[in-house]
DNA sequence: TCAATTTAATTGTTCGAACATATAATGTCA
DNA sequence: TGACATTATATGTTCGAACAATTAAATTGA
């Protein structure tokens, strides 16, 4: 193609070097100014090919010392990336949020655990249903726990249709850095069957989601109880790089 | 720092513009030459700062025509990234699968709707039983169906150690390019609540696992059940950039 | 011997220049 | 008018050079 020889030819035949054992792992690749010799290129064509391997992991690189081989191959990660804390719960696009009931706790033992908080300090729990739009079908019922100085979520004009996590990140500022998700199978009780318009016992997945902010301290969790018919988690991963 | 002006700097300049509405969405930057003047910087700086951008998701550039603005905010994802096909089902370490029944099977109806192919196809069907090491207690049975001309697998020496999609990769170089995950709660039925060793009836995560190459051919679809209380699907999301 | 200082090797950043490449716009000709 | 060729323009790639920054190793000195 071009007259040079190019940054993707250097790490290219840098890459088979390494898979093929010349530059093992741990060993040091040659210096900037000799791989510029040994490939006949400008510094700046050796330095891109370095960099992009850099980021495929194959090599690291320190001031003063040099490169070094610390893996043989690509790494190569499978990815799910979702653009809002929404789509992790892949709701179908038009369903509407109502608040039943809203009110400051204290923190039991066992709600404890779930919050991963200490017994008696005080959060804001708020009841909530999901429906499709235009239905009367609840598709999940919502228990939703937030700090209480996040309580003034609920006077939020959109309340009802987006995301508290979304709310708390717009009125105050907290964002979720990390999200935990875990999903378990669960019996639906008497007092859920009635609201959800279900037969008692019958089978439910039940989505814990925790947000954290980059301390790592909860500030919200939502427990949504889903009836089997009426919800599948699903998702999708692609591999990277 | 540096008694040159940087790429950080032009970068950081540019999307405060971008920001305060000076360079609207859909609008056009200057030209890098222009911008090397505006900035009195050299092209190659120039040409960092607004690589970075693009890689921030903020402009888009095209040759001949220039660099545009897409957002006025940066891209930032919820990421959840894996290293190994394993950690998709975070099992614990020390499982081990056993392999109760394996043979080629002619899909029906509904089983072409799982497998999304033509009823009539040949697959190849493996009922496997997954137990912690040492223990007799099964963690899941497993329904694992995969294209006929990869059934050799079931002769590879770690056959029950492995994850069958890494064998596939490693004995045929078919390789999972996107994997779909889909979980439902249900009720266990007779048959295998026998093999579960638990009561009929009683409620179990249902996670389906379809795996696809890049060109979106599916060539490996798993079904597994597991007992409500002994399996909890978890995971965790970390924003991005 | 050991701590502080200096040296030197290597990567990190920026510059100005030249040429390659893609393509929108323009021009040409039947 | 419309198909085709040409041109101009902006981005894409590579070069050689200079200096900055970091830090392992060597040197120095008490």
């Amino acid at each position: 193609m071009t007259i040079h020889s190019n940054d993707l030819e250097i790490s290219a035949t840098l890459e088979k070097d390494i898979r093929s054992g010349k530059y093992p792992i741990g060993g040091k690749l040659p210096t900037e100014d000799e791989l510029c010799k040994l490939f006949k290129a400008s510094r700046y064509s050796v330095r891109q090919a370095l960099g992009s391997m850099v980021s495929l992991g194959l090599i690291s690189r320190h001031k003063r010392v040099g490169s070094f081989v610390i893996s043989t191959t690509r790494v190569s990660q499978l990815i799910q990336s979702v653009a809002s804390i929404q789509q992790l719960l892949n709701y179908p696009q038009e369903t509407i949020r109502e608040t039943i009931n809203s009110e400051f706790i204290t923190v039991d033992h066992d709600l404890a655990a779930i919050l991963q908080c200490t017994p008696g300090d005080t959060w804001f729990h708020m009841v909530a249903i999901r429906y499709p739009k235009g239905s009367k079908i609840p598709l999940c019922q919502n228990n939703i726990y937030i700090l209480p100085q996040f309580a003034g979520v609920v006077k939020h004009k959109k309340h009802d249709q987006i995301p508290l996590a979304d709310q708390i990140s717009e009125m105050y500022g907290e964002v979720a850095d990390t999200t935990q998700i875990d999903i378990v199978a669960t019996n639906i009780d008497q007092a859920t069957a009635k609201i959800l318009k279900v037969k008692i016992h019958s089978p439910a997945l039940t989505v814990y989601r925790r947000y954290a902010n980059a301390k790592g301290k909860i500030f919200e969790v939502g427990i949504g109880v889903h009836p089997a018919e009426r919800y599948t988690y699903s998702f999708n991963f692609k591999r990277g790089t």
